[in-house]
DNA sequence: GTCTATATAGTGATAGAC
DNA sequence: GTCTATCACTATATAGAC
């Protein structure tokens, strides 16, 4: 198999595969000794209990997407920078069926600890903040149609990004996540 | 306890409210023995298997949702609509940290049957074809800002709806849900 | 219709050998 | 670091008495 990746990463790869397909209730232990070819107890030396390895998949998850962010080049305009952001959640979406991983932890949020909470909670509060600089800039070069503050509307469009992911794996097909950056985009 | 809601109802009644709380996985049939205060064995005998409760759970909330939208007035303002709209959403919100059903299962496809997944697909499309007559109207009234054509923003609009109470609840605010309603509403 | 009892399998987690 | 073995518990589900 992976004779590059130690048997940690490989863990936590299949802990964020596995939460953004079924979510923290829908994954076990077992099922990742299965995918990685260690026993459970394997794991648990690494994340003594699954709060512990849903902990560190929301950061090693966050982390990347923040590279992924950065890479958006700053001097593009912000009609490019938004599609290219509703391609990231597009590429997870149609290669296997996988939603934000963050957005599933929203939904499970219930059954998880005060500190998971904290971690997803920045996710959205970065990705909103990336959107409200985003839809700043749209809305000063005249292609991005902003109502209200920028923050707001950015609170907003994350939203309809998450929903749509829902919606787009729920109906098989990437139209309603492509409906979210048409609503934004000015006609002309 | 209940003397007036039969055995059955109050079973439903609570595996909805589990759902919406904790989703698909996140609930069992010791949990909804204690609620109602019936053995498991007599959940099995109403509902033989989990995916019989959880379908007629979504009927039964579907229908409970339809029923709440012919109640808003056909002879009302479009933005009024979409208020009254909101508050459905607010209300299970701050009343007891509970997200739309067919929103959770959403998230939970992936472990859901067909049957199922049709049920949930059926509630989407009620919701979406609902509000894109809202949007149409207030687009002619010039009270809701929308972009393109209707049924495309009332995709996008239900998805900004479904993600916003995924981070409103995060959150514990209901403010992410009303930047929704704000970002379609026209400002004067 | 509700119960007791049970079957079968899965859960997160730990002790201790190697 | 990985294993075997095991714990205590929970899961969905069924058989059969009342």
């Amino acid at each position: 198999m992976d004779t590059t990746t130690s048997v940690r990463d490989q863990i936590l790869d299949h802990a964020i595969t596995s939460m953004m397909l079924r979510g923290y209730n829908g994954f076990s232990y077992r099922d990742l000794s299965t995918l990685v070819g260690v026993k459970t107890s394997s794991i648990h030396y690494y994340f003594p209990s699954k709060d512990d390895l849903v902990l560190e998949a929301v950061n090693v998850y966050s982390s990347g997407v923040m590279d992924a962010l950065r890479t958006i080049d700053e001097s593009l305009p912000a009609d490019t920078k938004l599609s290219k952001y509703t391609m990231m959640f597009g590429k997870i979406l149609s290669d296997c069926s996988q939603i934000c991983l963050c957005g599933m932890l929203a939904a499970d949020i219930e059954s998880l600890p005060d500190n998971i909470r904290h971690a997803v909670q920045a996710f959205f509060r970065a990705n909103e903040s990336w959107l409200a600089k985003v839809l700043a800039q749209g809305a000063k070069e005249g292609t991005l149609a902003v109502n209200g503050k920028p923050e707001n509307a950015a609170r907003a469009l994350y939203a309809a990004f998450q929903g749509s992911v829902l919606a787009s794996r729920l109906f098989s097909t990437k139209a309603r996540l492509e409906d979210v950056e048409a609503s934004v985009k000015v006609t002309r």
